[in-house]
DNA sequence: GTCTATAATGAGATAGAC
DNA sequence: GTCTATCTCATTATAGAC
């Protein structure tokens, strides 16, 4: 192959890479506001402006470009949530790690995401809550259950923050806190409206302080 | 009108009611498992029997027939949420009433059609949980949002018996307690599965006890 | 009220020229 | 890699006989 076979071949690559993003990205917000059968490949092909053939060359069908949607931040996704809690493991050692900052922890990565890192990460984790109810009917034709493993890591530093706790009652708490932060992803606006815009749902800091002084009374030692 | 004739209208009416709720019936299953746009009029009429175009006959189109599925049951839910409310205020008159007799008032109606009334009901409180995220591609076709006045009656009830807790740490706690309430609506398993089995989110006594027991903490006077 | 048949539209997916 | 054109099928919805 000669160089300039060579160079456009990167070229062609590059574009290529382009137009897969474009795709993605329109997908990402589509599924994430109108689930995976409230949307269809016109749709994304229209918000993409990429044409509808090439969401089929690219990906080869609707449920792989699901697949591609998640797969493309799921990485990333994981080293965030797990970067703080490592830091506190590292920073206390063998001492248990505060539950308070346990709570921020595991919330602040993916609120953070949700409400200030731009559109592509607000609509990634909004497609992630979305999936919970839909994946059900979805798989097993897409892979979605990334997180399970991050979920038992933070289960085990809760266990041991909390050594007299007994095992359900944490379960059950840990969930409880899931379940609201998976609520505040659908971005329902539930709390602004049921509080008549007193409470804003789209404030990070907000938010966070919220989840940790609530939660953290729930999660005190008996 | 002879006589004949009366008679064979009324036998028609009966016969009409009962078409209609095969169709709500199986209408109400599939939407709440699929969602709307996972659900086609055809898996209706396959799954309740009835000929689609009876269904086209009897609600006019699809997003009529998810109306007449929400609307079947709203009132019924509505006074079975507002009962063990009355109840409580008529038996602790002008004094408050206990924040966990508030929680249990407000999750026991619900997550007992959820768990112990029958496929119905369950089916039912799975489409209200489900229409949460769906709501916004569908509205304003679809009137949906019927429990915001149960809410705030609620709400009240908590400001009541916590009469120094700031209004904006409320709102948030029992936006807390409806997200993990709705979660388990929509029968994810999140906590069975993240507890391997240790907890049973289809055990009535069990789910009341844990959301008593966690969220009471939460809602204390500071 | 119920049935059959069918219209009309939109969906996912593919073929083949460039 | 991109485009146009098209296929095939499922969907919502309607018309008209009984």
């Amino acid at each position: 192959m000669g160089a300039n076979a060579q160079i456009k071949e990167r070229a062609n690559q590059q574009r290529s890479l382009e137009t897969k993003n474009k795709i993605l990205n329109a997908a990402e917000e589509l599924f994430s506001l109108h689930g995976f059968y409230g949307t269809s490949l016109r749709d994304i092909s229209a918000l993409s402006g990429v044409r509808m053939s090439l969401c089929y060359y690219h990906f080869g069908s609707k449920e792989d470009v699901l697949q591609a949607v998640v797969d493309r931040r799921a990485d990333a996704h994981q080293q965030a949530l797990l970067e703080p809690l490592n830091a506190y493991k590292e920073q206390f050692g063998d001492q248990p790690i505060p539950v308070d900052a346990l709570i921020e922890a595991y919330a602040r990565p993916i609120m953070e995401r949700h409400l200030s890192c731009g559109n592509g990460w607000r609509n990634y984790t909004r497609l992630m809550a979305h999936l919970y109810s839909e994946s059900a009917h979805l798989e097993p034709k897409v892979q979605v259950h990334k997180y399970d493993p991050v979920i038992k890591q933070f289960f085990a530093e809760f266990r041991r923050s909390m050594p007299h706790a007994n095992e359900p009652e944490l379960h059950w708490a840990i969930y409880f806190l899931r379940s609201s932060v998976i609520n505040m992803l659908l971005d329902t606006q539930l709390v602004d409206d049921q509080s008549a815009g007193l409470c804003d749902s789209g404030d990070l800091a907000q938010v966070i302080t919220r989840l940790k002084s609530f939660f953290s009374k729930g999660l005190q030692e008996p």
